[in-house]
DNA sequence: TTGTAATAGTTGTTTTTGTAACTAACAAGC
DNA sequence: GCTTGTTAGTTACAAAAACAACTATTACAA
């Protein structure tokens, strides 16, 4: 039953771990530069770019990030004047995060790269072949296989 | 020329990291709770059970990983008696690897897990679907877009 | 030779991450 | 009103990763 061709090249979670790892390098190092940010601190400045003002909460909802790493990167972000906080008249537990004008303008620069820099990636793959790509990785993005044993 | 469509869900690197994260969870945990391993430690043992004997360096180049983190997994694999080292004659810088009984067992053990975990991971795709996006992640794991600006 | 550079691997130090414990604010039942 | 439980977010401490500097050995050329 068990096959002997079965190497590493056929093991889903190790190919996509290095498909990411270097797939993502190059970008990471502009960012790294250009911004001196790190990969939680560009995933919260990407999500208040692209959906506006979020909680710290649910930016954690939708990146899949913990309350933690948000917390700290939020913290970056203000002192580097990206970001704003501002605590809900309401629920005065929740803070309302949204980009300053220097933060929008970093985040419409990187968006441009990304787009640019996905674009380059994905260059020889056709329209058709993207988008099933792209399906399947959000379906595996989805905490799969949660109670194998 | 923008697409405000371009979302996160459309940038490869950060599916792949999704995805990557997601579908390795599960099986983190097993590696983890039955035999305490890190990550570098697992894919060490893998490396040692899939191609026999390897200095540290060929395992570096092959599983793309820092030297530090292939010395430490090492020196771990080392004390649990997982692993053994043994200095090459003609050259004494090298070190050859290799799995021990025990050592032989868990990766035996913890192949035929992967192999079930991938095949649960990818239970509804076609051979044909699975040999196409296995390609493809081979390609992007090589080092993509290096002089990206 | 002997001096310089390269390679294999380790060790030390700093960053970053993960985990758990914490404060503050709210919610709901009594 | 009070207790108990929950949620938002922060902080403190421990584990792991990244980076740089180091030792030991070999290669190779003047």
């Amino acid at each position: 039953m068990t096959d002997e061709n079965f190497d590493l090249t056929h093991f889903l979670p190790y190919l996509l771990n290095q498909a990411a790892e270097a797939s993502s390098l190059a970008f990471q190092q502009i960012y790294k530069e250009r911004y001196g940010m790190l990969r939680a601190e560009w995933r919260v400045l990407f999500h208040l770019g692209l959906y506006g003002q979020l909680t710290a909460s649910e930016i954690g909802l939708r990146a899949n990030m913990h309350k933690t790493k948000i917390s700290r990167a939020v913290q970056k972000l203000t002192e580097r004047r990206f970001v704003t906080r501002a605590r809900d008249a309401g629920d005065r537990r929740l803070e309302h995060l949204a980009l300053t004008p220097p933060g929008q303008a970093a985040y419409e620069d990187l968006h441009s790269v990304a787009q640019r820099y996905d674009a380059a990636l994905t260059e020889d793959l056709s329209a058709a072949e993207r988008e099933a790509l792209r399906k399947l990785l959000v379906k595996l993005s989805k905490t799969p296989l949660a109670g194998f044993t």
